[in-house]
DNA sequence: TTGACTAAACTAATTAGATTAGTTATAATG
DNA sequence: CATTATAACTAATCTAATTAGTTTAGTCAA
């Protein structure tokens, strides 16, 4: 070791604040060694480029939001979990505007380590929709209608795309009814 | 008039193709006035930043889908125009992944012009299901319903962030079968 | 305790691209 | 043919990322 040494989860930490502040198009290396109090070349001891710094973002997030999902759907399950994660979920990305646009823009499939940053969460999906009567190939793809839906919509509410002043909240309770409604149509069950 | 004079038109045709060749984040003034054969101070007698660039390459691309998605509606109602209309909605935006970057982070709402870039699409939408027997608030929520998933979906498919080798276009088919039937029961009438 | 080792900081330099300032050429108009 | 305005050009500036080379200070073994 060397002198104060500044952690790679320090570093990580502190970019994830920032661009939650000004956005992750606006997270730069001077900024975040000027936060840390260092000069901007001594970041390139422990990362590898501004890239590199926005894929660990992407990877902590998805991190990060896998516990707090985890943690909504404790104690419920069926319709309900799936409510309670949706609304975790939303919660944090719109919480986290910078972190989550590093989730969405670096979760492309480039190493094992990306490819697995979104297993938990997807996988929390899985259990939840297991149990109920729906073939596992059908379970897939819900995933992916589900995944599709809170991305986007957290994406239109950061961006603030939605030109119309209805209620948000309203909005996407009304979207998980429709949502959860024509889950269940696909079960027989409805 | 000057020299050759280049027109605006032909400078957001020429970004939209390249950014759709190389992505959006690697669009440059420096690849755009190559392209066009002059020198990149050039680009500032017809355009004011780059940042100006990727604005009007987001009402480009709205423009543009909404022609395509009126076409697509034509002669067909109901669930299948909406059906239709989806289809084209992914099928240029998978087609246009540039472009496609350029609508999703540059449709804030700073001016009457980028507000009104989605109106077209999205009142076709309201269209569709206005005849619907659906209050007319909830059709403005399940246009943000359906925007969400669309470009969320749409998002996810350009990034190849699904990490699973099960069809792409059955995804798409069931997720809008649930949603649709999901809205239908809302009519009530299911 | 000390001296070697190494991690992690530093300064200086390079590069690239956006943008600005100031200059020049040419098409249109009278 | 002369004037004018537009849109090109070159030269220069600025900022941020990145690289190269140097220095400093913890750590650990003798």
């Amino acid at each position: 070791m060397a002198r104060n040494s500044i952690s790679d989860e320090l570093i990580i930490e502190t970019s994830a604040r920032l661009s939650n502040k000004v956005g992750l198009d606006n997270l730069s290396l001077k900024m975040i060694a000027e936060e840390l109090d260092i000069k901007s070349p001594s970041l390139y001891n422990h990362i590898s480029s501004l890239d590199d710094i926005k894929e660990k973002l992407m990877i902590y997030g998805w991190k990060e939001l896998g516990e707090k999902a985890i943690d909504s759907a404790v104690g419920v399950s069926g319709y309900d979990a799936l409510r309670k994660m949706c609304y975790a979920f939303y919660d944090y990305t719109t919480n986290n505007k910078g972190v989550f646009q590093a989730m969405l823009w670096y979760n492309k499939f480039k190493s094992d380590e990306m490819a697995n940053a979104t297993i938990k969460i997807f996988g929390i999906l899985h259990k939840i929709l297991e149990p109920l009567n729906i073939s596992s190939n059908n379970v897939e793809h819900i995933i992916r209608t589900l995944r599709s839906f809170l991305e986007g919509f957290s994406l239109l509410v950061n961006n603030n795309s939605f030109g119309n002043p209805i209620s948000i909240k309203e909005s996407f309770d009304l979207s998980l009814d429709i949502i959860i409604n024509g889950i269940k149509s696909l079960e027989g069950v409805k």
